[in-house]
Formats: C-alpha cells, sequence, structure tokens
DNA sequence: TTGAAACTGAAACTCGATTTCACTTCGCCG
DNA sequence: CGGCGAAGTGAAATCGAGTTTCAGTTTCAA
C-alpha cells in the first residue's frame, strides 16, 4: 500500500495496520477497532472495515471465518495455520504443513490447487489442566 | 434422532433430512428449505434452523463456515473435505487426509487435536478451460 | 383423560457487515 | 497560488443471516 492512486497511506489505515501488528493472531473487527483508536481515537468502524478490505486485497491482511459470526484478520505472515482451543476460543499458530501432497492429489482430478486453509480443533493445554472455567485468552 | 426425550422425528425434521440427502455436499438455508418444503410446503425457515442444530448437535449434520455469510450444511458422512473453485464456487468433496501427522505435531506442543477442517481453493477442470463466464455449479 | 414437556412458525429482534451521502483531503494541471 | 476531480472519511441508515419470543399445537406418559 504506497502511494499510488486510489491506495493512500492514510493515518486511518496507518493505524488499522498499528493495530494488526500489535495485536497478533485473528483478531475480530471490534478489537482491531478499540485498538486503532489509542493512535487515533475519532477513527470509525466503518474506515476500519474499508481498510481491512483493501489490506486483504493488497494481500496484506488475511480473513478467517471460524463459524462465530465474526470475520478475523490477521497480518499475512509466514504461512501458518491455527490451533483453535473448543473450551477457550483461544488460537495459536501452528506452523507445520503437508498439503503438498495433497494438491498433488487434488491435481489428479483436475483440480488447480492455489490455496488452502487448515484449522485443528481441540484443547489447549492449559484447558487439559484446569477443570475450572474456561481461561480466556 | 430416534424416539426419545426431546428429540422427536417430526415431519418437519424428517422433510429437513430428505432435503439434505437430496441437495448433497454443502448447501445453505435458503436450499435446504427450499427443497424441504417440497416434501412439507408448510415448514418455516425457523423450524429449519432448529432442525439443523439439533441434527448437528446429533453428530449427523456438518456446518461449514465458508466466509460468504451463509453457513452451510451437509450430511456426516464418511469424513472428508473440500476443494474450492474460486471462480464459480463448485464445492468437491475430497477424501484424501494425512492430518494424522501435523495432529501429532500439535500433540508435542501440549494441544490435543480432537478435530479438523481443511480446504483447498483453486479452480475445478471446468474453469481451467473455460474462459467465459462462471458454470455455477 | 389430562397435564407437562416438546414442538412449531410468524413476528420481532439482534448484530455484524454494507451502503449511502454529505463532507474533507489529496494530487495534479494550468 | 487556484481550483477541480478523484479518493477517502465517518455518521446514519440499511441489509440480512441467524436468534428469540410467544401463542398455539402435538405428543407422550401417568
Amino acid at each position: 500500500m504506497q502511494n499510488r492512486p486510489n491506495r493512500r497511506l492514510t493515518p486511518q489505515r496507518r493505524a488499522v495496520m498499528r493495530a494488526l501488528e500489535e495485536l497478533g493472531c485473528a483478531q475480530d473487527v471490534d478489537a482491531i477497532h478499540a485498538r486503532a483508536r489509542r493512535f487515533l481515537p475519532r477513527i470509525g468502524r466503518v474506515t476500519v472495515y474499508r481498510a481491512l478490505d483493501l489490506l486483504q486485497a493488497e494481500g496484506l491482511v488475511e480473513a478467517l471465518h471460524l463459524g462465530d459470526g465474526r470475520t478475523r484478520y490477521e497480518l499475512a505472515r509466514t504461512h501458518h495455520h491455527h490451533l483453535i482451543c473448543l473450551r477457550c476460543g483461544r488460537l495459536e499458530p501452528f506452523e507445520e504443513c503437508n498439503v503438498a501432497a495433497l494438491a498433488r492429489a487434488a491435481r489428479t482430478r483436475g483440480f488447480r490447487v492455489t490455496g488452502h486453509r487448515l484449522e485443528l480443533m481441540g484443547y489447549c493445554a492449559r484447558c487439559q489442566i484446569r477443570k475450572g472455567p474456561p481461561c480466556e485468552a
């Protein structure tokens, strides 16, 4: 997102980027908006949505849909997937990935794979031990 | 969903099951509702939602969240994943799956994997050939 | 038979996300 | 400079998938 037509690096977009950098893995729009307000108190929710769309189109941001009704966003850093705790809802990045073999299998059926998404659901270390209330990230 | 308390096999739920059987892979609620109406014209959308929740709790149905804002449902048949065409939007079931190794890797980090979701995005055979308008499933 | 629990569906509602619109800012050409 | 058009902003209105409410119906067991 450099200074080229239709893609101005405005203070608002800078604030959203900075919020994403600070927040880390897979945050929802409310969290991103709240964090961006620290740097730019008058930034509106709509602008955050628009900035996220733009950053996604630029390939700098990725969207996640986990089925809780909210879209989560994170910086498109190195390729990774997620471990999702079913009890406390925490997300951990997970680097391992061997889908190349699967992509090859799809290829034999005429399907050309250009991307993929992998999520592993289960219970995080803390939630396997504690039987009390979920820890909440 | 047999005849036990709180889980009656009503005509409505039977209609939703039959709709899911006929429709196959990953349909949204509108499609399921429309199909169920063929068998039971007065069935309401709310009842379809409730039946799907129930069937999901029973493990007979699985939900998919692909990020288009609508939840898709399909019968929980044999374990499979999806090939998603980015041009025509068609979903194909995909049986191959070797996440066992990944689950083992997660295990070494203290995370216990109980389920997973895998989606491969790309272009289906038809859409690689035709350059015209998307084929639409 | 009868009463409680389960079930249904229309209507109202919730809430994340999008659209609209009046306004401001930026880039650029004269 | 001056000023015009494109891009950007944000409050308010709107959209729409999904949920809740509630009055009425069905089922089942005692």
